[in-house]
DNA sequence: TCAACACATGAATAGTTGCTCATATGTTTA
DNA sequence: TAAACATATGAGCAACTATTCATGTGTTGA
């Protein structure tokens, strides 16, 4: 059944990438993370008070979202602020809701 | 900067769901067996070929997909044949890469 | 300037994951 | 029925991950 003709959609570098950027929301801490800071800013006590976890934990997938360019930082004196690098992600979001309601 | 007023999109348990689908995704391996079920049907020795892996390992992804219901299978003989179980997989694979072209 | 505050970061660790190896199950053909 | 074939599965293991703990950095106000 191999079909050379047929036509991949995805090169193995893309396949990666497509991986590395699941990856980081294939966890339910950034999710809820993202879905917080889905139409707003919040700094980071805050989200550790909607998350109800430790401020380091919260820190460190923060700098994790952040290296993946899906939330940026805004600083104002003591606190900083995190959002939404882009709306592709809010996108994606409402797409796979769409996908998990008909299961 | 708390707002109880602000409508959250994902629930807990969404969040939960959503971040499972997304690790499903989150792994190389994995989405290059979607990205080759896009459009057709391959058993498990061609997907060996393609991903130029261990039969076992290749079994084991595909029993994962399965779980998920990310995948379907069809056996004609000796042969199993796999498949996507819907395409709304196909389409999160497509907005993601357009999110991906655009960094 | 010093204490309090907000956040970042490195190390350590328990839990998870993806592969390999060996073997089992089910099917066809000689 | 036995051998060959296609796939599935359990155990084991090395690599990775998410959190916690302790501490560091930068900022503000007393």
């Amino acid at each position: 059944m191999l079909d050379e003709r047929h036509p991949e959609m995805v090169s193995d570098e893309q396949a990666q990438n497509l991986a590395e950027l699941f990856k980081a929301l294939g966890d339910p801490t950034r999710v809820r993370i993202i879905s917080l800071l889905i139409g707003r800013e919040l700094c980071v006590n805050d989200l550790t008070v909607y998350l109800q976890m430790g401020q380091s934990a919260v820190s460190h997938q923060l700098r994790y979202l952040r290296n993946m360019r899906i939330v940026k930082r805004r600083k104002e004196g003591k606190t900083v602020f995190y959002s939404l690098d882009d709306d592709h992600i809010e996108q994606i979001f409402r797409q796979t809701l769409k996908h998990l309601e008909h299961h």
